[in-house]
DNA sequence: CCCTTGACTATCT
DNA sequence: GAGATAGCCAAGG
């Protein structure tokens, strides 16, 4: 198929096109839903050499904030997208659409700070 | 083979 | 909570 034939490409890109939409995961969880723990950093190389489009925007650091260069085009690409799908954005962290209590959505919302 | 790099993460200060 | 430090692991020079 058009994805890589390697077994690592191929299970990250499973994992990250099962991800719904509105939701995100972390590098790391990524790696570890894919069966392997501690290629965090791998994750994203898998990504950039998937020749299909996949939803990388999809896959935030472990604190929900983006990866890239905050002010940076890649940024705001996915900062976008994720928001055309009801993402938030609070200081600077990602807020997937479902919250399950609305206490936690008011305190997502307005957040700590 | 050694060293640097990076779309990472956890921990400490 | 932000910055520094140390682990981590594969790829490329």
């Amino acid at each position: 198929m058009a994805f890589s034939q390697n077994k690592f490409d191929t299970a990250i890109w499973k994992v990250v096109s099962s991800i719904s939409p509105g939701r995100v995961m972390g590098y790391g969880e990524v790696a570890r839903a894919a069966g392997y723990p501690r290629h965090a950093r791998m994750v994203s190389k898998a990504m950039s050499r998937s020749s299909e489009p996949l939803p990388w925007y999809r896959v935030v650091r472990s604190d929900r904030s983006l990866a890239f260069k905050v002010g940076s085009e890649a940024y705001k690409k996915q900062r976008s997208l994720l928001e055309k799908e009801g993402v938030q954005f609070t200081s600077g962290k990602a807020v997937p659409v479902y919250s399950d209590d609305d206490k936690d959505l008011d305190e997502l919302l307005w957040g700590p700070d």
